[in-house]
DNA sequence: AGAAAATCCTGCCGGC
DNA sequence: TGCCGGCAGGATTTTC
């Protein structure tokens, strides 16, 4: 699934249901959606039980549910992931790997699912450190913006939808590069938040070839690609992200809309929306570039 | 150290 | 109907 707004559109949606939420029961179907998780799912259950969630927070594709001041956890949604917020008595979601039972401060109870087909995103207990720099540590409208980071995601940078997010920082960083500027775009210690979707439908609004390296483009024009890219993945937010297939849903299980707005990404054959030419698709390290072959030129 | 490739997985879809 | 190859929105680890 999921890039920085389908991330997002989950966050917000498990923030209205969970926040203070307590657990009052956990199963995990397939022990390999628990990461790093050196106690065996019966660790994680002893120590999730009973403590009540504070909290939903977001950086990049990451998310992290703090449980104490020292103690979060770490959800991060691979490839396929989706997290799930059932009522009590909702029939099985296929594919469930773990379940949360919990109760809300209202007394109802539901039931938190984390659902994966291919098992590259997962869940997991982190300790949380401080990220030195007195900011929030990432996105939490709906509460206290601490500088608290998961260990695990501490050398993520900060995304593109950040406040603190620093462009200038970040294009002279990328002006140093020598990959292409896709490749660029998807280091997530770099700037965070983009994937494979995102990235192409960026490049095609900054009409930047996803292959031209990084470091001969000017700053005024990677400066250009970060505005852009910011608006692309705010508009995304905005309509509730990208779903193709039964892949990505929010947490009440539907989809998002931002598929109708796409202009590159899935569109091999189908006319440039601002030429006319077909858009190219070509097989780039392990998956999909579609751009522009008109607009786009390396 | 930076860059690129290899690796972890399962389910679905289209073609034969 | 069944088998097979190709494909999928990501991060980490390994290799050079």
């Amino acid at each position: 699934m999921p890039e920085l707004p389908e991330v997002e559109t989950v966050r917000a949606g498990l923030a209205s249901h969970v926040i203070g939420a307590l657990v009052k029961e956990i199963k995990v179907h397939d022990s390999r959606s628990l990461k790093r998780n050196f106690s065996g799912p019966d660790g994680f259950i002893k120590e999730l039980t009973g403590e009540s969630l504070q909290g939903v927070i977001r950086r990049g594709k990451f998310l992290w549910l703090p449980l104490t001041a020292t103690r979060a956890v770490v959800c991060h949604l691979g490839m396929s992931g989706q997290v799930l917020v059932r009522s009590k008595d909702f029939g099985e979601d296929k594919l469930t790997r773990i379940s949360l039972r919990l109760e809300k401060p209202t007394g109802e109870e539901i039931e938190m699912r984390f659902v994966d087909q291919r098992l590259f995103g997962g869940m997991q207990i982190d300790d949380l450190v401080d990220t030195g720099d007195n900011s929030p540590a990432g996105y939490f409208p709906e509460g206290e913006g601490r500088s608290l980071i998961p260990t695990s995601v501490s050398h993520i940078a900060r995304d593109l939808l950040d406040p603190n997010f620093d462009a200038g920082l970040v294009v002279s960083k990328m002006r140093k590069r020598n990959s292409g500027i896709k490749r660029v775009l998807l280091d997530q210690n770099l700037l965070s938040g983009i994937g494979n979707i995102y990235a192409d439908e960026s490049l095609w609004r900054s009409r930047l070839h996803y292959d031209r390296p990084a470091i001969e483009i000017s700053a005024r024009k990677l400066r250009e690609l970060i505005d852009v890219s910011q608006e692309v993945l705010r508009e995304a937010v905005e309509r509730g992200g990208t779903s193709f297939d039964e892949q990505y849903k929010n947490v009440n299980g539907e989809s998002g809309y931002f598929s109708q707005d796409l202009n590159a990404y899935s569109r091999a054959g189908l006319p440039c929306q601002r030429c006319g030419s077909a858009i190219k698709r070509q097989a780039w390290a392990n998956r999909s570039s579609y751009f522009c072959p008109r607009c786009q030129r390396r």
